[in-house]
RNA sequence: GCGCCUAUAGCUCAAUUGGAUAGAGCAUCGGACUUCGGAUCCGAGGGUUGAGGGUUCAACUCCCCCUAGGCGCGCCA
């Protein structure tokens, strides 16, 4: 809570009959300028007073006195209105802003606190698509998000590196496959052989059986089976690492679901004593009816192991190695049932932590012209979106700004920038369209737009020539629109919090693109350097405490902040 | 068949989680000071928030019922 909203929660007090915490929360900030900078809503006084809330609302503005932090108090509507002194105001959030620099908006709230997350998990022997970039970005955003609030955080890599799709690839590298094509192009030769194998199984079933045995083979511990795994899953971490390298991502843990077999027969184990589970159909399930839900297939009839069954062993895995306070599931919402029987399976288990689970699921990315499948074989690389992208942000440098020296260089960040805000914009539990024309503009709300902004502000900076002051004439900001500014500013911190809140990143984008667009307003609007000494300092205060919020939000959601572009 | 999600301007999305006159971008049309970056800014047109009912001071938001689309529902992950 600033000083201001304390204030108001102050001279509220004494008028009203509810409790300094509630009145707090009831503090809302209007939806439009005029109405002034906070307001009060009388509604639920009216019960109480037995009177029109408009009523309430006129006859306590009159009652209530401004102080010095709060100038005018008055009514419209139902709600009471105030407006602070804009001089106390900006020198407020500009100077703290100044001091914290990149730090503004750090949190405690998370401290001591342990917050692990499960996110990207691409497919071994599958190529990177477009469909594992949102959890992946979306898993670094919140990583960062948390990070800020105090959290401790554990960013794991759930690499889908066992089950029996590789006995699908190993029994079709076996049938079709050569060395020499596997080593000159990994990635594509196992996907061919992948999609190769779902196009003949159609018509020969028994493929499916020989697959089935190779996984088998595999959790016995066949050596053949073993390395050829082995093969394959190195070539593809060289693929993935790749990626992660353009994008800046890194991780904490790459155990995959590999990783879990060593624990699989003690759980079993467990859950059997624990009668949780009993035979159906030849496999070992867990029966879930009484809570509405389809079984929870622990083991298949030929002994093998399944996805839960590994994910139960990982998350009882990552309690007793990080104890987290929350353990995060970055993964698409079609896994939504899934994930409501293994979090339930685990909270039969009597693990108390159950409840500390939680499904972030995000919506599809749906293709307007090729739906994407990675068993049938039509898929969009994430790579060549990626370079593609760069390539438009080159060819529009080379256009706007000749003489940019590190050109390369700035279209890749900005290239990326795009893709990745493109990807984070839109809410989490809604579909993305992806749409080339869409990703490939970089005008309006976009990633290159925020960039562009920022790269502006530093050139204001440089063209200043001089250190930024933070003792200056404050009265010289309160315009509209530097006031607007200025408290779009010091809602940075409120907007993380709900960020990390909602699991959502993109609150940030939209919060990146209402500050960037209320600046380049002022911009146009306002001469920021002029012959006025008292007023170029304050302002060029204003002017770097946006740049230092943009490229703290940009870094946030993993974009990088080019000086120029 | 059952369950979950979604539906807001021509298109893509917002809306402080039940609050003030539902806002942006793209697209279209019309504009912007011979100095700070035009990837910018200003203006115009464009809406029965899928349809219908209900709850209350107040509904895009909650409840019910339809309609359309997506996803999921036993040996994939």
């Amino acid at each position: 809570m600033n000083k201001f909203v304390e204030e108001i929660v102050k001279i509220l007090k004494d008028k009203i009959s509810l409790s300094s915490e509630k009145i707090e929360a009831l503090i809302e900030v209007p939806p439009e300028e005029k109405f002034g900078d906070y307001a009060f809503p009388c509604h639920i006084l009216s019960k109480e007073l037995k009177k029109p809330p408009q009523e309430i609302a006129s006859k306590l503005s009159s009652e209530l006195k401004p102080k010095e932090l709060i100038e005018q108090i008055y009514p419209i509507g139902p709600y009471i209105n105030f407006k602070v002194n804009r001089e106390k105001f900006a020198e407020y959030v500009l100077q703290d802003i100044y001091e914290k620099n990149l730090d503004y908006g750090l949190d405690t709230q998370g401290k001591r606190k342990t917050i692990v997350m499960d996110y990207s998990h691409p497919n071994i022997a599958k190529p990177f698509g477009i469909g594992h970039l949102r959890s992946t970005v979306i898993g670094n955003a919140l990583y960062n998000i948390f990070r800020k609030l105090g959290y401790e955080a554990i960013r794991i890599n759930h690499l889908g590196d066992w089950g029996t799709q590789f006995g699908k690839v190993i029994a079709a590298y076996k049938m079709w496959g050569e060395e020499k094509e596997l080593s000159s192009d990994p990635i594509a030769t196992l996907y061919d052989l992948y999609v190769r194998f779902h196009r003949e199984v159609e018509g020969r079933p028994e493929l499916e059986e020989e697959a089935r045995r190779w996984f088998k083979k595999l959790e016995d511990g066949d050596s053949e089976a073993l390395g050829l795994w082995e093969k394959f899953k190195n070539y593809s971490l060289e693929e993935f690492n790749r990626i992660y390298k353009m994008l800046d991502i890194s991780f904490d843990s790459y155990a995959g679901e590999s990783f879990y077999n060593q624990f699989i027969e003690k759980t079993i184990d467990k859950m059997n004593k624990m009668g949780l589970t009993e035979i159906s159909q030849d496999a070992l399930i867990v029966n879930l009816e009484k809570y509405g839900m389809p079984p929870c297939l622990i083991r298949k009839k030929d002994e093998a192991s399944l996805y839960a069954t590994r994910d139960i062993c990982a998350a009882i895995y990552r309690y007793e190695t990080y104890h987290f306070h929350k353990a995060l599931y970055i993964v698409g919402s079609a896994q939504k049932l899934y994930f409501q029987q293994l979090f339930k399976v685990l909270e039969l288990m009597c693990y108390p932590w159950a409840n500390n689970l939680v499904h972030v699921d995000f919506g599809w990315v749906k293709f307007k012209q090729v739906m994407m499948s990675t068993r049938k074989g039509n898929i969009v690389l994430l790579e060549d979106v990626l370079n593609k992208s760069i390539d438009l942000a080159l060819k529009i440098i080379k256009e706007k700004n000749p003489d940019l020296e590190n050109k390369e260089k700035v279209a890749f960040d900005v290239g990326i920038g795009a893709v990745i805000f493109a990807n984070l914009f839109t809410r989490r539990n809604k579909d993305i369209d992806f749409d080339w024309d869409k990703v490939l503009n970089f005008e309006g709300e976009t990633g290159p737009y925020v960039q562009y902004t920022h790269a502006r502000l530093c050139s204001l900076i440089r063209k200043y020539g001089q250190p930024v002051e933070n003792q200056v004439y404050f009265k010289s900001l309160s315009t509209e629109e530097e006031h607007r500014l200025i408290k779009r500013l010091e809602d940075f911190p409120r907007r993380i919090k709900s960020s990390a809140r909602e699991y959502d990143p993109a609150l940030i984008c939209s919060y990146l693109i209402e500050l960037a667009s209320l600046f380049n307003r002022f911009y146009q609007k306002e001469r920021i350097i002029t012959e006025n000494v008292e007023s170029t300092k304050a302002r060029m205060l204003l002017v770097k405490a946006v740049q230092t919020i943009i490229k703290s939000g940009l870094s946030i959601l993993g974009i990088k902040s080019p000086e120029k572009m």
